[in-house]
Parts: structure tokens; C-alpha cells; sequence
RNA sequence: GCCGAGGUGGCGGAAUUGGUAGACGCGCACGACUCAAAAUCGUGUUCCUUCGGGGGUGGGGGUUCGAUUCCCCCCCUCGGCACCA
């Protein structure tokens, strides 16, 4: 037997394969279809790392058994090279972007190459490719005709170093651009920006169709849709130093000076104190501008103060949640629609342009920030909305009690009540007496468990309603509390003293602040700590007080009485805002767009289609915020297809996102130069069964499936989703823990991996790993073990008999069906696991030339080199292994006769005892009972015995052992 | 802060209709082969132990004959979002 040799086997079956076309796709082979796809990768310049390679051997091992299984398998390959990667490595390197892409590209498909995978190549897409970006094009075109893609001169964000405009989705969290992380500006702007906003609520919707999508990945797509629910209200303006302005009207729409807001919770309205508008908001520009010039009497300190909140940049914004700062815009009111008072307006920054109208209704009892505020500023709290906590019960006993919280001021510390029989820490409480007012009541509730008399008032809260099911007596009670703060005055000692028979039922306790917090467990007694010692705001719902006729409603139907009876508007508002599509540079498609004075923004003619890149000297950002297209007046001048007149193309291009937005179309009808796909493939192909990648998940996933979406709506594709089940990556750290990188000098190349350990090691490796959607720190020893494990399979050829041996056959059969089952879902750790186990059981026993064949065949997927080799050269198989049919198993083969049956005596495990399958609890007592080994451990007669047929007996000596 | 996922030996991890915790691999130790080394093969490897046993799946409590698995509370790690009204 010679030794496995990867270097030279690895490379003939490559060539082989690719000679004998084994992975081509056929069309109409009439067998089921399974659709597999990586997300494809951008082409960089600094090659593959082995962490790359993850996702694309998970897939190939999954294409294979699909394959073996008789499907018809779809496993295309392709490009994803338009975009600022790709141009800034080409300026940087003095190439031209297609010429460096191109490299990029031979470069990443020879490092695939090594590895074995089998792309169907013939379908290989390249997004930078006009035959494919004609149909990105024409996407373009359909979007725009349905309204969908529009001009727009809004401020965006701006990357002086990429000199460029970018998405909001291209910023990190702290406001910084992704790709170079300089401080991004906002710049007004002439861009193309897609109506995504749209689509929010499908993709929302729709996110619950998808069963096999991770939890966390559907989670990060609503967290970035952030849909809520609101209403939008009018806030009348008056003008106090200026009231000739009061009858004033908009001559546009006829209506007076008023104010929009954006709020979740209308139920509040009646607390809203004061208005607060964005810098950004247009009535704040209106101030020194329109009509109203004159009627802010602070002009020059609001100008002041918007100017500065300009300056901030996003990060100095967001980052200072710690102090408010604003500016009341003195000689304005507002006028509260719902209580007809007077309140002031005033601009603050830490109300967001860009979310909702601009403008809030400040509601400071009830919203953390508003509150913050408002005691800065001295603004009125007004409480009108009386919590209710706890579940509503069936028929509850009605009772008005109170909460009294005592605090020492000399040791700083809190009173609290431990009640023995419940195991319960709370505050003073009671109920309150016939004709007793509250006060008195906590006064007397304090003074009966504590002895403590010389306490002060302090401060209370709002009623609070309680449901609760008081287990001592019995009965389900609703509450109506108020809940107190109290002082012990300064000369009064610490009082201790209790009766004997009330320390029977309760002690009582003093606490630092620190430590009430984790000992205080009731909703209703934590509310009060929260309001009256923690002073924050009461932010959830429960029943109007303080608000006219609607005091006593619950604050849902609330929401839709009081935005109806002002006049406001339902409205739901979302985080993501309308995606811009536009790039101030090169390497990107062109937008088909033609600018005519006379007829505007004209489409390029669909058979005019693609609009190719023209060759340019100078592909570098010009920095004045034009694409570097718009100095080749040859390719910039042309013909108005509607009206014959000049015409200006559009010299913008699309974001890298566009062309992987629809490319896993593509690939089912690559070459297509009719339509972007043909109707009938569409239907035999789509949706895409399993779809593997990570990283960027959530942009790109939402991007494809609001173009999907679209696509659907015009008949081109006929499901609402494109990938059915999504299986995301977890990635490869470097040994030492950290992330690869050229900056750690710590990459490993799976090209010098191959060349050492061989293809066929690696994956099985990389698979063998972990769970894997886990992250795990690639390991060189590991790797190792996995070559050990692929030369021990090679070296079964030694170990062949004539019989079989029946541990050989069992094993083997549970392999099938562990294999089997573990690759339909993605373990492959346990899977590989399973395969070493049989491994080592036939190297024991020695195996059959059947079983070997069998077991190879398992292993293909995973090694296919090494398991080619074995089949088609040791065992003369003329077809390959991969298109062999996968093995099934025996369930009657999976049983033994005997087995091994736990022991346990009063639940310890004490030994374990050989049996016949379907042994009888009688059989196993009476072997048990006979067997001195146990005698010690059974002192006299089992109390009782817990039986579980083919896995343990329990005997139970005694009842009250260890207890 | 909110949402999601997770926490098991020296390491990666396995096991959940509740039923012998630590499969498989790595590492380590010892042995065989060898002049020697590598490779390979074999044995052992959760911790403590007075060798009888005892503890142990982030921590604390609960249910149960029996809990990694179910319930309650808390802590920590990772990921996403974050002044979103």
C-alpha cells in the first residue's frame, strides 16, 4: 500500500472532473432541484485567507450529498467587483479598476480551484461585466418607472476621503464611514435615492415566512426596519410679542402656523408641556427667512445654537447623552390641542431631523429624555398616566392601600420588611381604612411594624393599580396604591424593637440604596423605588389620570380617541430611511438617466441598454462632487430620447450593493441577452434553497429582498422571497485568537495549507472545527488531526476481510444515518465525528470491501479527492464516487441484543449491569439483588424502583436521603 | 439601556420528549516499534481523595426517584440596535 499522496491525487481528479464536465447543471433533467448558494465574494487584492473558504466547503459538502441524494443541483460561482474597494485598490496600485479586478479574480479562482469545489463554472457571473450590468441597468429603469427611483437634494452623508456620497447603511454606529472610518459630513446634494420605505412593512411582514432563517438574523433586520407605530398631531403656534402675526395663514394650504409632531404615545398628549424642534427643522430655518423673521426675539442666540449643533459631528451628537442642552424660541407658543394652554417651543439636538417630523410633543412624566429636559430647564412635569402593574384577575377583591418607603438619612439607608412565611422582602404597605386618607394611612402602617413615629413627608406618587393573587388568603385583588417617601427626622434613634409575636412573621430590616434595588422583587414595590427614589419617569402604559374626559381609559384606547378628537393622523414612521443610490465615482454602473433641459430626467431607452463605462485617463474622485464621467463630454453629451434636444447622461453610478442585489437570478440563466431570466427557468429554479454567508448579512439580505420584492411585483419573479433557508457563518480567527489580518501578520493561506496537508484536510478540518455558525481560532494541531484522520481511512485497505464483523455493521449503519442527518442540517462537526468513530471500530475489527465502499461514500463529500482515488483506482469504479447513489440503512441493523443498563441507588449511579434488549424490571431486580457488588449499597427492601426499560433502574432506598 | 445568541475538562466541542455528563478531535503522560528520531500503533487522561468515596455543566434557589436539559432570580461573554419620541 503506497501512502496517501494529496500533491499528486488532488490534482488528477481536479482535471478529471473539469474534463468530464461532472458539475455542469443540465436544464429539465426532471429530477427535484436544490438550488445552493454562497454569497458570493468581492475579489480583493489580498487573496483568500483559510477563513474564507468556510462557507464555500459547507456548501460543496451540501451540493455533493444533494447530488448523491438525485438532485439536480444548482452551485454557481461568481463576482461581486463593482464598488470602492475595488477602484481605491486600483488608484493605489496605478491600474485601471478592470484590469486589477481581472487579476483579482484569476487569482481567487485559482485558490478555489485547489481546493476542489464544484462550481458549475459555465454559469460564472461577474458583476462588472456590461452583459450582466445591462440587466442591473435595466432593474434601474423599471424602479424608476414605478416611481420608485427619484432625485433628491437632501443633505446626505458625505465622505471627504472617498469623496463620495453614502447610504446610511454604509456608516458604522458612531457615524464614521465603513470602508476608511473618516468622520462623515452631511452635504446637500443632487442624488438618486430608491423609495426602499416602500417595502418596509412586506419585509417586515414577510420576515415571519421565513422559518429557516436564523432568529438573530431576522432579529437585526426589524431592529433595522424600526417600525413604529404613532400618530402625527398639529401644534398651533401664537405669537406672543408679535400677535399681529396670530391670524396668519399659509397661503399655500390656507391653514395657520403650526407645528407637526411625531409621537408613539398620543395617550400622553394632555402632559405634553413643551415642544421640542430639531436644528434641522424647517420652521427653525423659517425664523430668520420667511415671514415670521421678526417674531423670534432670541434670533441671534437660535442661530447661535443651530450652527453649533451643525458643527457636531454625528459621533459628538450621540455620544453626549449625558447633559440636554437647548433653546427655547422666546416669543413663540404652542398651543397643546388637547388642554388649549400655552406651552413653549423650544430646538434642542437631541431630537433627530431625520426620525418622524422633526418635531416632539415633550411629555416629561413620561419619557426618560424629555424628563432629563425638563428638570434642566425647569419645565412643568405633569403626571397623566397612573401605572398598572401586575395580570388582570378573574373577580377581584377591591382594596385602596399604600406603599411607605422609610429612609435614615443619618446612615443612608432604606427600611425594609422580610416576611418569614412568604420569603419576602418589601416596604411598609397596607391597606388603607374607611374615612383614612392616605397619608395617615402610611403614617400608621409605619408606626404598627416599626415604631417608628417621627417620620416627614416627603414626596408620593401617582395612584398605581395592582393586580396580584395574594396566595396567604386566597384571593385575587386589583389595588389602587400610592406609593410614599418618608424621612426619619434627625433625632430620632434607629428603632429596632419589635413584639415577640410579630418577629415571628417578619423582621425588619435597614438596606443602603445599592442593596434594596436586588432585594425588593414586587412589581408594584419596585415601581415606587423606581419613581420616588430613583426619580425616573413612568414610560409604559396604564390608565389616564389628569386628562379630562379620558381619565379612567387605558391608555390603548386612549391612543386612538385623543389623536382622533385633535385631528392628528395614525402614522407609522420607520429607522430606515430611503436608500441612496448614488456614487460620485468610477467604478460603478452607470445610471441610465438621461438629463434633458426640456423633458428632465429621461430613462435611457431599454435597447440602448447596457450604458457602458467609457475608458477615462483619470479614474480618481474629482472631490467637487462629480463622478469623474462627467469630463468626457464625448460620452456625457448626447441625444434627449424623448424630445431630440441636447441631452446630459447622468454621470452618477450605483453603489456596490446594486449588482448583488439580484445576482442569484443571474446564475439560473446566465447568459440570457432577452431578459434578465427566462420565465420558465425562474420557476423551475427559484427560490434559492439553502443560502450561506455572513458577515454583511443584514444590508445586502435587505437590499435583495426589497429588489426581490420588486421584482415580484412586476412579474419577473415568482416568489415573495428569494432563500428559503439561510445559514449563517460563523468565522476563522487567527491562533492566536485575534482576527486575520495583514496588520497581526497572523493569515494563514490555504493555498501553503493544501500544498502541506493536502485539500481533502483542510475541509474536513474547517468542517470538523465547531459548530459552524460558531467562531472558532484556527488551530494547526487540529488540522493535523484531521490529516491523521484522512491517512487512517486510506489505510483501511489494510485492514479488509472476507466477513463481516456485526460491531462493523452496526456502526457503519449508524454512520449513514448520522451523516445523513447531520449534513441536511449543517452539523457537520458531529457528522465528521461520527465517521472518525467508525474509523476507529473498523481499524479494530478489520471491514468488508463493501463496507469500505459504502463508508467512502459518506465521506465524499467531505474528501473527495482521497475518496475518488480509492473508488475508481482500488475498486476499478469506472463512474465517480460523486455521482454514485447515497448509501441507505438498515433500522434493524442499528439495534444490538444486549445492553448496558445504568444502575442507580437513590439516584446515585452505583454500577451498571449487562442485559438482554427488552430485559423486565424483575429480570434486572433479581440480577441486581444477587450481585454482591451492590449488596453494600441496599441495606434492607427498596422503597420504591424507577424502571426505564433498555436505560436504568433506580432503586430508592429511602425517601429522605441527603435531605 | 433594548433585542438576540450563548456560558460544559488544559483546548475545540458532544449529549436536551428529564435517565450513566464529557462522544469525537487536539494536547498531555506512559508503553510498543526504532541504534535514534519522526511517523504509526496501544493504554490512560473532569476535579478532589485518607482509595471507602465525594464534588462537578457560569452563580443561587425550586420541581423531581433523577436536572447540562424544566421553572424563578442573578452574573458574565459575544452579536445587532441605540437621544428613533
Amino acid at each position: 500500500m503506497q501512502k496517501y499522496d494529496h500533491k499528486k491525487i488532488e490534482k488528477k481528479w481536479q482535471e478529471q472532473w473539469a474534463a468530464d464536465e461532472l458539475y455542469k447543471t443540465a436544464e429539465g433533467s426532471g429530477k427535484p432541484k436544490a438550488y445552493i448558494l454562497d454569497m458570493f465574494p468581492y475579489p480583493s487584492g489580498e487573496g483568500l485567507h483559510v477563513g474564507h473558504p468556510k462557507g464555500y466547503i459547507a456548501t460543496d459538502v451540501y451540493s455533493r450529498f444533494k447530488k448523491m441524494n438525485g438532485y439536480e443541483v444548482l452551485h454557481p460561482m461568481g463576482w461581486d467587483a463593482f464598488g470602492l474597494p475595488a477602484e481605491n485598490f486600483a488608484i493605489k496600485h496605478k491600474v485601471h479598476p478592470r484590469v486589477a479586478v481581472e487579476r483579482n479574480i484569476e487569482n481567487f479562482k485559482k485558490q478555489l480551484a485547489h481546493l476542489g469545489f464544484n462550481y458549475d463554472w459555465s454559469r460564472e457571473i461577474n458583476t462588472t461585466d456590461p452583459s450582466y450590468y445591462k440587466w442591473t441597468q435595466w432593474v434601474f429603469l423599471q424602479l424608476f418607472k414605478k416611481g420608485l427611483a427619484y432625485e433628491s437634494h437632501e443633505p446626505i452623508n458625505w465622505c471627504p476621503s472617498c469623496q463620495t456620497g453614502l447610504a446610511n447603511e454604509d456608516l458604522e454606529s458612531d457615524g464614521t464611514c465603513e470602508r476608511c472610518g473618516s468622520t462623515v459630513e452631511k452635504k446637500p446634494m443632487r442624488q438618486w435615492v430608491l423609495k426602499i420605505t416602500d417595502y418596509a412593512d412586506r419585509m417586515l411582514q414577510d420576515l415571519d415566512t421565513l422559518t429557516q432563517w436564523p432568529s438573530h438574523i431576522k432579529e437585526a433586520q426589524r431592529n433595522w426596519i424600526g417600525r413604529s407605530e404613532g400618530a402625527e398631531i398639529d401644534f398651533n403656534l401664537t405669537f406672543t410679542t408679535h400677535p399681529e402675526h396670530n391670524g396668519w395663514r399659509n397661503p399655500e394650504d390656507g391653514r395657520p402656523a403650526h407645528i407637526r409632531v411625531f409621537t408613539t404615545r398620543p395617550d400622553t398628549l394632555f402632559g405634553a408641556t413643551y415642544l421640542v424642534l430639531a436644528p434641522e427643522h424647517p420652521w427653525v430655518r423659517a425664523v430668520w427667512d420667511t415671514e415670521h423673521n421678526n417674531t423670534v426675539e432670541n434670533k441671534d442666540e437660535v442661530a447661535a445654537y443651530v450652527v453649533a449643533a451643525q458643527k457636531k459631528t454625528e459621533i459628538e451628537r450621540t455620544t453626549q447623552d449625558k447633559e440636554k442642552t437647548g433653546v427655547e424660541l422666546m416669543g413663540i407658543k404652542a398651543v397643546n390641542p388637547a388642554t388649549q394652554e400655552e406651552i413653549p417651543v423650544f430646538v434642542a439636538d437631541y431630537v433627530l431631523a431625520h426620525y418622524g417630523t422633526g418635531a416632539i410633543m415633550a411629555v416629561p412624566a413620561h419619557d426618560e429624555r424629555d424628563y432629563a429636559f425638563a428638570q434642566k430647564y425647569n419645565l412643568p412635569i405633569v403626571p397623566v398616566i397612573s401605572p398598572i402593574t401586575g395580570v388582570p384577575q378573574e373577580n377581584p377583591e377591591y382594596r385602596k392601600s399604600i406603599v411607605a418607603i422609610v429612609h435614615d438619612p443619618k446612615t443612608d439607608t432604606y427600611l425594609t420588611v422580610r416576611w418569614k412565611d412568604r420569603n419576602q422582602t418589601l416596604f411598609v404597605g397596607g391597606g388603607m381604612e374607611d374615612g383614612e386618607d392616605p397619608q395617615t394611612t402610611a403614617a400608621r402602617e409605619i408606626c404598627e411594624e416599626t415604631r417608628c413615629t417621627n417620620v416627614r413627608y416627603v414626596s408620593q406618587t401617582m395612584p398605581i393599580r395592582h393586580n396580584y393573587f395574594a396566595h396567604s388568603k386566597g384571593v385575587a385583588r386589583e389595588i389602587d396604591a400610592i406609593g410614599f417617601l418618608f424621612e426619619l427626622e434627625d433625632d430620632e434613634e434607629t428603632p429596632q424593637t419589635l413584639e415577640e409575636n410579630e418577629k415571628e412573621q417578619f423582621d425588619i430590616e435597614w438596606h443602603p440604596a445599592t442593596e434594596v434595588a436586588s432585594l425588593i422583587k414586587d412589581e408594584l414595590h419596585a415601581l415606587v423605588w423606581q419613581l420616588l427614589v430613583k426619580k425616573e419617569p413612568y414610560t409604559g402604559t396604564g390608565l389616564l389620570i389628569n386628562s379630562d374626559v379620558y381619565t379612567g381609559m387605558q391608555s390603548v384606547d386612549a391612543k386612538v380617541a385623543i389623536t382622533n378628537d385633535v385631528g392628528g393622523m395614525r402614522t407609522t414612521t420607520y429607522k430606515l430611511k430611503d436608500w441612496v443610490f448614488s456614487r460620485q465615482r468610477y467604478w460603478g454602473e452607470p445610471i441610465p438617466i438621461i438629463h434633458c433641459e426640456k423633458c428632465g430626467a429621461v430613462p435611457v431607452p431599454e435597447e440602448d441598454l447596457p450604458v457602458t463605462l467609457p475608458e477615462v485617463d483619470h479614474y480618481e474622485p474629482t472631490g467637487t462632487g462629480e463622478s469623474p464621467l462627467a469630463d468626457i463630454e464625448s460620452w456625457v453629451n448626447v441625444t434627449c430620447p424623448s424630445c431630440g434636444g441636447a441631452g446630459k447622461r447622468e454621470t452618477n453610478t450605483m453603489p456596490q450593493w446594486a449588482g448583488s442585489s439580484w445576482y442569484y437570478l443571474r446564475f439560473v440563466d446566465p447568459h440570457n441577452t432577452n431578459a434578465l431570466i427566462d420565465v420558465r427557468k425562474e420557476k423551475d429554479w427559484m427560490p434559492v434553497d439553502v443560502y450561506v454567508g455572513g458577515d454583511h448579512a443584514v444590508r445586502h439580505l435587505i437590499y435583495a429582498r426589497f429588489w426581490h420584492k420588486f421584482l415580484y411585483d412586476i412579474g419577473v419573479v415568482s416568489t415573495i422571497e428569494p432563500f428559503t433557508r439561510l445559514e449563517f457563518l460563523g468565522f476563522i480567527l487567527a491562533e492566536d485568537g485575534r482576527k486575520m489580518s495583514k496588520r497581526w501578520g497572523n493569515i494563514i493561506n490555504p493555498d501553503d495549507v493544501v500544498l502541506q496537508h493536502g485539500a481533502d484536510t483542510l475541509r474536513v478540518y474547517e468542517m470538523f472545527m465547531g459548530p459552524f455558525e460558531n467562531t472558532v481560532a484556527w488551530s494547526t494541531n487540529g488540522l493535523v488531526g484531521a490529516q491523521r484522520f484522512i491517512e487512517r481511512t486510506w489505510r483501511l485497505q489494510s485492514h479488509l476481510t472476507e466477513t463481516t464483523h456485526d460491531a462493523v455493521t452496526r456502526e457503519l449503519h449508524r454512520t449513514i444515518r448520522k451523516v445523513s442527518e447531520d449534513i441536511e442540517a449543517f452539523k457537520f462537526n458531529t457528522s465528521i465525528a461520527q465517521m472518525m468513530t467508525f474509523v476507529n471500530v473498523a481499524t479494530e475489527h478489520g471491514l468488508t470491501e463493501a463496507d469500505y465502499r459504502t463508508f467512502l461514500q459518506l465521506l465524499a463529500p467531505f474528501a473527495p479527492h482521497m475518496t475518488e482515488e480509492l473508488w475508481r483506482v482500488h475498486f476499478g469504479n469506472k463512474d465517480s464516487i460523486h455521482a454514485s447513489a447515497w448509501p441507505t440503512y438498515n433500522e434493524e441493523l442499528l439495534t444490538e441484543e444486549t445492553v448496558v443498563l445504568a444502575v442507580q441507588i437513590n439516584g446515585k449511579v452505583r454500577g451498571e449491569v449487562t442485559v438482554s434488549v427488552g430485559a423486565t424490571q424483575d429480570d434486572v431486580v433479581g440480577l441486581i439483588t444477587s450481585d454482591e457488588r451492590f449488596a453494600r449499597w441496599i441495606p434492607n427492601t427498596p422503597q420504591r424502583i424507577i424502571f426505564v426499560p433498555n436505560k436504568l433502574i433506580n432503586m430508592v432506598i429511602s425517601d429522605n436521603v441527603d435531605k
